[in-house]
DNA sequence: CGTTTTTGACCAGCGC
DNA sequence: GCGCTGGTCAAAAACG
């Protein structure tokens, strides 16, 4: 399978956070070194590696390379700078994912060029604001999300965790439904939900919404002999 | 018979 | 305020 990026947000409403990028290869991906292909896209030279993508919606995107540990530690360092929450949310392709800060969304990795050869994106993707919102002058407390794209003929993939679906819901200009699931452990809030993207049917979002208070419960008698495509060496 | 899904109702936020 | 949209509830149905 050809890895498949479009590199920009299509599809996601403004209340839908992140991007996304999955394929079946994807311990064999490495994304390109960033700061050689800028041309849409001139940033300002700076010393730190996270930069906002503009000013209002104060995005930030990693300029160089992805591995975990560097994620992890500018994320952190942009954090405790903000005096936010963050959530370091990585996914194992390294290649597409988001996570959220107080003041928007934070990206954890680059992208390939998009599949249709054009160059829109060429080391990452664009990205739309999330905007904290504040309830009576109070930041509104909102759980970490992000969310990420796969190709998959299978709408609700197995990563490990069990859901409950609770609800279903025909979204405008798009002719898949979007469903809604919540973790089934007890006191555990993290919600999940599927849909398919309708610029393209043929790809899956995946959006998580909350921290689990667990480790996975997958039934292992099930799981090794399922039909479902499973989602490895996924953590969040 | 306990658990999950279905599905219309209900509700909250937002733009006008 | 009003209507639109999307997220959740919950009762009934389906499931195993």
């Amino acid at each position: 399978m050809e890895m498949l990026n479009q590199g920009l947000m299509e599809g996601l409403s403004s209340s839908q956070i992140g991007f996304y990028l999955n394929s079946t290869n994807l311990n064999n991906y490495s994304p390109p070194p960033l700061g050689t292909n800028h041309h849409h896209h001139q940033q300002q030279q700076q010393s730190d590696d996270l930069k906002p993508l503009n000013h209002n919606h104060s995005n930030y995107y990693l300029q160089s390379s992805f591995t975990l540990d560097h994620v992890t530690s500018t994320l952190t360092k942009a954090a405790s700078r903000e005096d936010d929450y963050l959530s370091v949310n990585y996914n194992l392709c390294r290649s597409a994912a988001w996570g959220e800060g107080t003041k928007g969304l934070f990206q954890l990795g680059g992208s390939k060029r998009s599949c249709n050869g054009e160059d829109d994106y060429p080391n990452y993707v664009g990205v739309s604001a999330v905007k904290m919102k504040k309830i009576k002058g109070r930041r509104k407390v909102r759980e970490p999300r992000f969310c990420f794209k796969t190709m998959s003929d299978v709408d609700v993939l197995d990563d490990g965790y069990k859901w409950r679906k609770y609800g279903q819901k025909v979204v405008k200009n798009t002719l898949h439904p979007r469903s809604y699931y919540r973790c089934t452990q007890d006191n555990c809030r993290v919600k999940k939900r599927v849909e398919r993207l309708a610029e393209d049917p043929r790809m899956v979002i995946t959006s998580y919404e909350g921290r689990h208070v667990h480790s996975p419960s997958n039934d292992l008698d099930e799981s090794q002999g399922g039909t479902q495509p499973q989602l490895n060496n996924f953590f969040w």
